[in-house]
Formats: structure tokens, sequence, C-alpha cells
DNA sequence: TGCGTTTTTAATGTCAGACTTTTAATTGTC
DNA sequence: GACAATTAAAAGTCTGACATTAAAAACGCA
């Protein structure tokens, strides 16, 4: 790991890629303390600046984490769903936001991903969890509940059936892909109309996972993908109809 | 976004966060400018190789990229799909080698998550994934090709299963999963035998696209799925025997 | 001897100021 | 107008210092 390729330039990036890729090939381990800030400088022959500021790049990846004082140091991170969860999400908003992904396009993705748990939850039907889409279910039922309060028993009433499949990774993976389409599903504000139809279809899913039919898991969840599409399009219609208004006052004043 | 809560320590890391959720949050638009690093370390009230500090963090997570030179800087970057996925895969990775999942679990969720793009692909069965397929399954019936060789040909079937569904979404979380799970798979040797069941079942599903039969995908990643979990059971029993014959024999010595 | 307190020490965190390198814009020249 | 030289702004790096933290070692007292 020691050896650094006199390339041109970036030492900082160049020691946290040998680091980075010793942690990941597995020459560190979990709990182990790299060598301090000093030693390491001595070892790269860099400044000691420049290894600090290698070692916040590992650290902004959760890959260490570091501790003041004596017999302190940098030690290898082992790196927790929560955080890996939490980056995951950072990502991928990121990712969505930036590129003008279409709302149909991450839609159709973000309930497709949810249907791959429906054999398992079918299966596995976990009382607690059904308690607490049942229990969502009937906040949203609820005539004052805002906007914000919508949206979170939506996420709290999925986030419910993605653990009901008792998979770490597919719950690790499905809750990212959740999240990370909120952004977007918040632009739409759901009418008594809307809610009162998304409910119907929620109620379809868990009583499928009561009666654990994995097909019908998977078709009220396409339908619910379906509809919320349609939902979108006649926002960004109405935008956009707006928007058109807008300009043609402009354009006769 | 000027303004640094003055907690307790840590400022690099304060900084990197306020200049992060004000990309998040839209103050900062891709491809901004950010201030220079003199004038940030002006703004913040702390030195310049503090604000070094932070931007380096940010860097780490492809959420800036700099320039040197004059009209140079930190500029906002525009995360593309591949660094997001590639960001994505570390962290998966790290995640799975570092938290002892077990290979059930691991793969359960694999192959679950690749079944979503089933419907998809059925639905739209472009032609160029679908030779690619074939052609992938034709390489892996050769009598010469290495474990690596195999391997390889294995990810590449899977990607283009997953790019069939023609969603870029969809392809990015699949990608993500699927690439995660490789340091898994390869710890598995495929024998002949067991080469020859995965290209019958890789053909099923080939076949199954070419039909439009997603239930057939879907099935066919099922039996897929279970093959390799029991593929890897008989590969860990091997080893934990090994094992306990290898701590019998000390014993005796 | 045993326990609580103080001191030491080895780390990270931060700062100031200088120098090097890169790169785009500007200016100058033919 | 095209090419070359100059300039300036910015990141990248280095040196050396000081501040802060926290664990271990030394110490003192009963």
């Amino acid at each position: 790991m020691k050896i650094d390729p006199t390339k041109n330039a970036d030492y900082s990036a160049q020691i946290a890629k040998a680091i980075r890729d010793a942690i990941i090939g597995g020459q560190l381990n979990v709990n182990d303390r790299l060598p301090s800030e000093a030693e390491l400088a001595e070892q790269f022959e860099v400044s000691r600046p420049t290894v600090r500021e290698a070692l916040k790049r590992l650290a902004a990846q959760s890959l260490i984490r570091t501790q003041r004082g004596a017999f302190g140091g940098a030690f290898i991170n082992q790196i927790s769903y929560e955080e890996a969860h939490s980056q995951q999400i950072t990502t991928s908003t990121l990712l969505l936001s930036m590129n003008d992904v279409s709302f149909d396009v991450a839609c159709e993705a973000r309930f497709a991903l949810e249907r791959s748990c429906a054999p398992f939850a079918a299966q596995r039907r976990p009382a607690d969890q059904l308690a607490t889409m049942r229990a969502e279910i009937h906040r949203q039922t609820q005539p004052g509940l805002s906007d914000e309060g919508w949206c979170a028993s939506d996420v709290t009433f999925h986030r419910a059936l993605v653990e009901s499949a008792h998979n770490v990774i597919l719950s690790y993976q499905l809750a990212g892909a959740v999240e990370a389409m909120q952004p977007l599903m918040n632009m739409i504000t759901f009418t008594a109309r809307n809610r009162e139809k998304i409910i119907s279809l929620h109620t379809d899913i868990a009583d499928a996972l009561e009666q654990r039919n994995q097909q019908q898991i998977e078709h009220a969840l396409l339908a619910l993908s379906d509809y919320t599409k349609n939902l979108a399009d006649n926002v960004f219609a109405a935008k956009q109809k707006n928007k058109t208004d807008i300009d043609n006052q402009k354009a006769q004043s």
C-alpha cells in the first residue's frame, strides 16, 4: 500500500485511493488503526496537510473515523446500514435532481423495485409490519392530515412493506430507491379524491399481504405506479399550461 | 449558506455539510462556481487548509470538481450515472464485506431485484440486448473459458438483461446490486457441471425474453437464485469441513 | 496494597504564511 | 488577424507552530 506512483499531481487523491484500495482489497481490516498523520506523511513523502486532505476524503465516504488524543488516530470504520443508506440516498437524490430524469421513468423504476419484495413478503408476512401498514392506512383516512403528514405516512407504509420481506439487503436497496424518489413525489399535491384512490390501493396491498397473495401485491403495486404516473402527468400538464398562459400574457403586454 | 453555527469543533465537516445542504437544497446549481478557497476561508472565518479539507470531502462524493489556474476554482459537479454507480458499488461492496451478510440473503436480494426488470424487458425486448445475451451464452459454452472469463461473461449477460428494460434508473440501481454481489460470487468456483446447468437457465431467460414471456423470465431467475444458493451452501460446507479437519489434526498433534 | 488525582504524552484539529504550478485572459508583436 | 509573451488568479503543496483532547503513566495518600 505504501507506494505512490509519482504520476502527475493531486497527491491527496492518490493517497486516498491507495488507502481505499487497501481497505476494499482486505489488506486493512475493520478497526485497524492507520499510522498517524505524521507517519503517513513520511511514508508517502508528502506533508501532513496533504495526508489530512486524503483522510478527509476517506472520512467523507465513511471509510474511516478519527479519534483525537493519545492513542487516537484514524481507524477503519465498519460501515453500518444506516450510513450506507444515507450515502446512497444523497447520491441517488442528486442523480435524479441533476439529470432531469422523467417522472415516468423514475416512478416505473421505484415501483418495479418495490415489487421485488412481494414474494418474500407474501411468504413471511410478519404481523408487526402488517400492523404498521394498517395503522398508516388508518392515519391516511384522517381528514385533517397535512400534505407533509400524508407523504410521511406514505413512506412509512411502503417501508413497512419492504421490511416485511425480512431481507436486510433488499431493505437497504429498496429504502434507498423509495426515499430518493421522495422529492419528486412531493411535487405532486394529493387532493382528497387522489388520496381516496391511493388508500384503496394501499388496502389492496395490505389485504393481499395478509392473504399471502403475491400476485395481488404485485398487481396493486403496478396499479399504484400507473395511477401515480397519471397524477404526475396531469400536474405537469397544468404547470405547462400555466406557463404558456403567462408567456402569452407577457407577449401581449 | 454562509453561516456556520459555532458548535464544538470539526469545522471542515460543518463547512462541508453547509455546502452540501446548499447543493441538495438547490441554492447552488450545476456548474455554479464556489468562491475561491481564500474567500471561503474569509466567509467562514477559518483558515484555508480547513476550507480545503471541507472541499476535499465534497470532492470525494463527486459533489464538486476543482480546476486549477486563473478563473478556476470549485464547481458544482453534475453527477453522472457512471460516478453515482461507482460510488454505490463501493458503498454496497463494503457493506457486504464488513457486515458478514449471509450469502443466502444477498443472493436472494440480488435476483429478486433483477426480477423487477422482467415486465419491461418482456414488453420492450430490444434486439441488441438479446443478441448480447445470446453471444454471452455462446461464450459460456466454450470449454477453455477461465473462471474470470466465466464471471465476466455472467456479469455482461445479466447486465444486458437489466438494460433491456430500457429504464436508466432501474439499470443504475440493478447494476449496482449485481456488481456489489460479484466479490461474493467469485468465492464460488463453477465446475463444468455447474456451468452447464447455469447455461441452461440463461438460455431459458433468453428464450423467455424473445417470446416476451415475463413469467418465464421471473421463473428462470428464481431458479437461478435457488441454484446459486445451493452451490454456495456446498462450497461453504466443504470449507467448514476442511477447517474442522485441520482443527482436529492440530488437536491430535 | 489499592484507589483517586495529577501529569505526561501522543494524537488530531487549526492556523499563518510562503512557495509552486497551472491555466485562462490579456497584451504585445509581426 | 494570427501567433507569442506576459500577467494574474487560483488550486496544490510545504513548513512550522500552537490548541485541544484523551488515554496512559506517575504520583500521593490512606
